[in-house]
RNA sequence: GCCGAAGUGGUGGAAUGGCAGACGCGACGGACUCAAAAUCCGUUGGUAGCGAUACCGUGUGGGUUCAAGUCCCACCUUCGGCACCA
């Protein structure tokens, strides 16, 4: 068959019939099925997108012939970085660029021939789109959920800006491999920590990969401890957070991360240090990201000459700043107990300082640092507590004397929007002198991003540059004021657009309630899951703040999440332009097609794992389909030989074989199993190929129906391949609008079933067995086989399991 | 360092605690052909044997069980995530 002739047949047949487009008419059986949208950075389809996408729509196919209204729709996530470099480097306008790569992938995407919703398509550098994620962002800011503070980014002192954190590799800018350096600027923030607690419970609500969710449950990082108060000698309260209040006898010292407020007070009240003490915070300042993430660096800190008050024994305990201690972590202050934690005691060695042990191992001698759970020694009224119930009557004594309590702490940080950068949407805030930050009146919106900026840095925002699109008036006072010229993070821009491909066309509203509340959630979406702790967790945080501003009903936006293995270089290595091993699709769908390419790479790989890409699969493919085109072209033709009478043993071995593969692929494709089902496929083709071969007289009407069914069957895998076939058996309409085929169960019971026997759990022999007799009946028949008898002679049976339809183990003594 | 996942023939990969290796690829043998391609049929985990068959086999070592690739313990290797989070 030629397939690209056949594939742009059909192609152009469903664009004209639309039958792929959503039905509202059957909302009530609607199943939103979502692939990740792409990212239009490279200008074609790269095999990881044919991954995400060609199995996901057979999952769609299947699931639309088995009724259900499947809205499977597809757009551009087509702001970011990547397109800015690339303008950077070459010259050519990101909008050129963009818009020329997107022309490019919707065409391939067409060409792949899923069953997309071009109607719902979306874009989201396009105005119509980025005005709502700038309506998006206002909403967050009344809600109280973006705030602005001073903050630390990445900053490449040579090409003098700020870098997003994907933008820096180990360290390093990616463009000029300048190390990246940290600085101070006031940024927009999004308050996704007001709902760690929700995000964490949620998940518990969700099908989704436990390896995800685990993910999220770790970038969450909620821990369990106590907040205890130090007085410190200038009338301050130094406030530390401890999930181990248990070793609380144990201090030895106070330490301050150098960015601690406190600092320049106790600077001031000890003139003497304030040298070594400014030394300090700016060797940690200085301090790159590469010192940071290197495992081996050593502790480092300073005595500030200062003491604190122990709150429960009184003592004096030093104060020192060290930069192993976090200032955006819990309180910015650890209690340190040398004894039994591994920093704290590795400092305390190094600096000499005294160290107490006021934990015991069970059973066994303690060595210090002793990190693990045991019982409270040195600890007064405490002593022989475990260390639960210490933590517990230590955090209630503190209560009660005013010295801190129990407190619950999350490694979840704000998430940072502002993005100095030209290609994104513009952050639709106004700052006026007189009023401050005001939000830019939503009839105004959008803001629009102005087209002839000058995009190549220079130490500020582009857009800061661009007088006409800074300086504007203040909507709240009408005096002179400036527009933010900063962009949002791109994540903003996907945080939301599963909402608005329901209604990608409505010029009123981002969305309304009443159609998302029935549309979403999402019912199955799949993508990569280097996505789990960035885009997956911020939708899930715009998913509950828009509930929350009674904007949707609901609570999780994905329902189902799969994620698709990631196909390797046929080395065995990430495909990469530096390594050489990049395998592109389309001369692989020139040579085969899209049905072929989709096909292999569904049979050739466990969906979920992915694997090295390899040549010889995919002519296995286009054999497989071969054998399929002869036997229907042949069937065709073919004319009853026989009366329609009952089955005999040939048909009923047929149709056993075909509605197993019915019953396994209606199982195994709901589990994204794609390899299996299509091996199911295989079995039946087998079956129908020796059927055509052996038997003489065929019953025509059912070796017609199993034909069709055969079509149906394969119509979701290789969708043009399977609508040519249909064709050809003289229909005249869509295999895809077709009901897939039903199960027969009673086709599946058969009166013999074989039976492995084993003697002693080694298997002696196989049997026919009837499929309808009782254990001992099982027995009795075992017993008198030919090879079996034998090894029973003059020994008594002591236990007979049976494993109904399976096996039989006679236990002998 | 911490958390997680995975290790199965020459190869991609299958196996609700119940016959390991489904379905393919490759290889070998055969049919068709002047020949090749295509197609069709057969064999194909390893070792020993003409053979029936026997023994061994799911990273390594233990264990639970009538029965373990699957469950438990320890270890090795690879991959992914986090990384001074108190």
């Amino acid at each position: 068959m030629d397939m690209k002739s056949v594939e742009s047949k059909w192609q152009a047949k469903w664009e004209k019939s639309k039958q792929n487009y959503f039905n509202k008419k059957n909302i009530d059986k609607k199943l939103y099925v979502l692939e990740m949208f792409s990212y239009p950075s490279g200008a074609k389809l790269h095999v990881g997108h044919w991954y995400n996408y060609g199995p996901t729509d057979s999952y769609a196919r299947f699931k639309k012939m088995q009724g259900y209204e499947v809205f499977q729709p597809m757009g551009f996530d087509a702001f970011g970085l990547p397109a800015e470099n690339y303008a950077i480097k070459t010259g050519v306008h990101p909008k050129k660029s963009t818009e020329e790569n997107i022309a490019t992938m919707e065409q391939q995407l067409k060409n792949m021939g899923a069953m997309f919703d071009w109607s719902a398509e979306m874009i989201t550098c396009n105005e119509d789109y980025y005005k709502w994620t700038q309506w998006l962002f206002l909403q967050l800011y009344k809600k109280g959920l973006a705030y602005r503070k001073e903050a630390l980014v990445n900053w490449c002192p040579s090409c003098e800006t700020v870098l997003a954190n994907e933008q820096v590799i180990q360290g390093e800018c990616e463009r000029c491999n300048s190390v990246v350096l940290r600085k101070n600027m006031t940024q927009w923030f999004l308050k996704i920590t007001d709902y760690a607690e929700e995000l964490l419970d949620g998940l518990d609500t969700i099908d989704w990969p436990e390896k995800t969710k685990l993910m999220q449950k770790n970038w969450i990082g909620k821990s369990t401890g106590c907040e205890i108060y130090f007085e410190c000698e200038t009338g301050d309260t130094i406030t530390v957070f401890t999930t181990r209040p248990d070793t609380v006898f144990g201090v030895n010292y106070v330490v301050l991360a150098p960015e601690h407020p406190l600092v320049e007070k106790l600077k001031a009240a000890h003139p003497e240090n304030a040298e070594a003490i400014d030394a300090y915070v700016r060797y940690s300042a200085e301090a790159n990201d590469i010192d940071r993430l290197s495992t081996a660096r050593e502790k480092t800190g300073v005595f500030t000459g200062a003491y604190a008050t122990h709150p429960l024994t009184g003592k004096q305990v030093p104060i020192y700043l060290a930069d192993y201690v976090l200032y955006s972590y819990g309180t910015g202050a650890v209690m340190a107990v040398a004894a039994h934690d591994e920093r704290d005691f590795a400092f305390a060695t190094k600096y000499n300082l005294p160290i107490t042990q006021v934990i015991q191992k069970r059973g066994g001698e303690t060595v210090l640092p002793f990190c693990e759970d045991g019982i409270l020694v040195n600890s007064g009224e405490f002593d022989g507590l475990s260390g639960e119930e210490a933590r517990d009557a230590i955090a209630v004594h503190l209560t009660k004397i005013g010295k801190g309590g129990k407190k619950i702490n999350y490694r979840l940080r704000d998430w940072s929007v502002s993005r100095q950068r030209y290609w994104g949407a513009p952050i639709p805030m106004i700052h006026c002198e007189k009023c401050g930050a005001v939000p830019v009146p939503e009839k105004d919106l959008p803001v629009r991003l102005p087209d002839d900026v000058e995009f190549r840095p220079s130490g500020r925002s582009p857009l800061a540059g661009h007088e006409g699109f800074m300086n504007c008036t203040c909507p709240t006072c009408g005096g002179k004021a400036q527009r933010d010229p900063d962009t949002l993070d791109t994540f903003v821009c996907s945080s939301w657009y599963y909402l608005r491909y329901p209604e990608a066309n409505n010029s009123k509203a981002a969305f309304t309630k009443e159609v998302a509340d029935k549309m979403l959630p999402v019912d199955v979406y799949v993508g990569g899951s280097e996505h789990a702790c960035m885009h997956l967790l911020y939708a899930r945080f715009i998913t509950k703040a828009l509930r929350d501003m009674g904007y949707v009903s609901f609570d999780e936006p994905f329902k189902r999440l799969v994620h698709q293995g990631i196909i390797l270089g046929p080395d065995g290595n990430r495909m990469s332009k530096s390594r050489g091993n990049v395998v592109s699709p389309d001369k692989y769908i020139e040579e085969y097609g899209s049905d072929i390419f989709r096909m292999y790479l569904m049979f050739g790989f466990s969906y979920t794992e992915g694997g090295p890409w390899n040549d010889d699969g995919i002519k296995s493919i286009s054999k497989f389909l071969d054998r399929i085109e002869r036997l229907v072209v042949k069937a065709a033709e073919t004319k009853a030989t026989k009366a329609d009478t009952a089955m005999n043993a040939a048909e009923k071995e047929l149709d056993y074989v075909k509605n197993f593969a019915i019953k396994s692929i209606v199982r195994d494709v709901e589990a994204f199993s794609f390899n299996t089902s299509i091996a199911r496929l295989m079995e039946y083709v087998n079956a129908l190929q020796k059927y055509d071969a052996e038997v003489a007289e065929k019953n025509a009407t059912f070796y017609n129906d199993c034909i069709l069914d055969l079509i149906k069957m394969l119509a979701p895998f290789v969708p043009h391949f399977a609508e040519e076939l249909w064709e050809m058996m003289g229909k005249r309409t869509s295999v895809h609008e077709e009901e897939y085929p039903a199960l027969n169960e009673a086709a599946l019971v058969k009166s013999e079933v074989e039976y492995a026997v084993q003697v002693n759990s080694k298997i002696k022999a196989k049997m026919m067995i009837a499929e309808n007799l009782t254990a001992e009946e099982i027995q009795a028949q075992v017993s008198t086989h030919p090879e079996i008898a034998p090894l029973l002679e003059g020994k008594s049976v002591k236990k007979c399991i049976v494993v109904k339809g399976r096996l039989v183990n006679l236990i002998v003594g």
